[in-house]
DNA sequence: TTGTACGCGTTATCAT
DNA sequence: ATGATAACGCGTACAA
């Protein structure tokens, strides 16, 4: 008794036409163009469609559009709210253009992005995103070479030749400085996260400086704790601050919200009251900063603009339209609770 | 004069075959299987292939070996430090198989939800995480008739048909109650996220009512707070279950940490020294939860480990291999500063 | 070890 | 409005 039970392959367009007693192209149409097929025909194909649990292959679909409808995106990390809340930006403004989101993380390794970057293209992404800057020499002509549209976000250095959707890092911390320097602030402490590989906490700090020269002040080197992440980080940075010798900073200025907020509890713990004994500042406002106590006073960055931005330039890159290579928001000042002038 | 400019079509293999001077199938094993391909003619194709800057095209690769590489996960936001982390987790367990994820986000909607399965699908991934449950009837089969391995993370409904890695939120929660009951607590508030389309929190309230009810005690209607999300949410929460008619609750059981560090927040407002006059457990271990003052007694959930595990599952499944439909991991007690015994 | 030739599933072009 | 047919670019038996 031979066994002729056909092993059920997974449907195609040419069973769906089969069934719906038409042809393949009539399917494809009846799903991509339905408004130039008969009605009844088209009800049809969708029954037939329904009952094989048939949809468009994507791989086949992908080589006869040459297009995937697929974007990517690197990122050093999900684990950061600011970016976690850009990358949930593009996802959305994407999926309104149909287009679904890959993402890579690369740990804040250049060669883990630049991996990342290649690992989408071989998937055939159609645009491309990489936050920060780009990973390694010669990475954008190889992106440039498969014309895959491709922008630099969050980050921006200004004069790069890369198309980016940012803000300028240094002229965000010169903003904050200056505020600082208005409430009668003269020695500036700052805490920074690493620096290594991250062209934008340096350019913070130089913000700060330049702010600072301007009006003929300096940022002492033991005023400068820089180098580690995360509330703890902000704890010891503060503790460390305000041990050094001689005269001591009446303000902190931290490279990020997560950093301000442990010098804000460390203060606590040392019995100074911010912003009576000292004012702190923080960047980015994260949800956390207005939900504390005293409310964190910051920067804040529009991160879901910026990962709206940065997917209507490569849409508009995808259709072929012009667009501004280099596109800048303007972080804003949220001043809270943990700024003032300085004790007397 | 006619323009004979040949206008830069991108590479395909055919091309680099040619420049290499082999045929299209040694080109493919050069990159698929090198060690079938002599090393001088090796070298000649990799040359031709850097040259032109040519990498296999994704859907002709994808049509022919009939795999796309790609992963899909269905997650409510990315704005959750837990999902965050599972998702990056996801990601770079993947990464070790060569598959890249593609990422979604429903915002706690089913019909997102359901709707980014579908789009998925549509992107021919190879396999699919869904965050929480299953977010409609039916949609199961239509993954099912695509044969694409399929697994829930992070919740888990005990009994359910459904893949799923995760654990059992009303067994957790029963767990954090005991230990509270050990400590001799006898009145307890409890405050919830929302509710709405989350069978994770309706299992949390459960537990604590099971742990209670084995001791003969119950959770008065005042001393529930459910329906609001994040720091403020606790805050507030805690201001109303405190200013209650009757006996005061003791201890307050938070359904995540963001909550519990809201309502630690407000009971140092109100004066109350946690944990001498109160005793306060989050859930998840958040960053924060450790970094606070006094940090915070809360569960962990391994949120890495339900990752790999989802992954290990689905790629064992990919392999063809059989896999234990169901995988629990443990949250386990942190115990910290933010729990004591009841005030006499 | 290498080449030939076919199939993967869809869409676009061109006829009808 | 619909059908026939030719790409689309790659991987892989099979043959040499």
């Amino acid at each position: 008794m031979a066994a002729t039970q056909t092993l059920p392959r997974t449907a195609r367009a040419q069973d769906v036409a089969e069934a719906a007693g038409v042809s393949t192209a009539t399917v494809s149409r009846a799903f991509n163009t339905p408004a130039k097929v008969a009605p009844a025909v088209r009800d049809r194909v969708f029954a037939a469609a329904a009952i094989l649990g048939w949809l468009p292959h994507a791989a086949g679909s992908a080589l006869a559009r040459r297009r995937t409808s697929i974007a990517g995106v690197v990122i050093p990390t999900l684990g950061q709210e600011v970016f976690a809340t850009q990358v949930e930006a593009m996802q959305a403004a994407f999926a309104e253009h149909d287009i679904t989101l890959l993402i890579g993380c690369s740990n804040y390794d250049p060669d883990q992005a630049a991996q990342q970057v290649r690992t989408m293209l071989a998937r055939g992404v159609d645009a491309l995103a990489v936050l920060g800057q780009i990973p390694q020499a010669g990475l954008f002509e190889v992106v440039q070479a498969r014309r895959v549209p491709f922008v630099i976000t969050y980050g921006s250095a200004p004069g790069s030749t890369h198309p980016c959707v940012g803000f300028d890092n240094a002229t965000a911390f010169s903003e904050i400085t200056r505020y600082l320097l208005a409430l009668g602030h003269q020695i500036f402490g700052m805490i920074l996260p690493p620096t290594l590989h991250n062209e934008r906490i340096v350019a913070r700090l130089a913000g700060v400086r330049s702010a600072l020269a301007d009006e003929g002040l300096g940022l002492r080197p033991q005023h400068i704790f820089e180098g580690e992440y995360g509330i703890l980080a902000g704890r010891k940075a503060l503790r460390q601050i305000l041990g050094a010798n001689g005269p001591r900073p009446t303000a902190i200025i931290c490279g990020n919200d997560l950093l301000a907020i442990g010098a804000l509890f460390e203060a606590r713990t040392m019995g100074l009251v911010v912003p009576r004994d000292l004012s702190i500042t923080g960047f980015d406002d994260i949800s956390m900063a207005g939900e504390i106590d005293p409310a964190l006073t910051t920067m804040k960055v529009n991160n879901v603009e910026i990962g709206r931005l940065a997917v209507e330039y490569l849409v508009s890159q995808l259709c072929g339209e012009a667009a501004p290579s280099e596109v800048l928001i303007l972080p804003a000042l949220v001043e809270r609770s943990t700024t003032a002038p300085p004790p007397k």
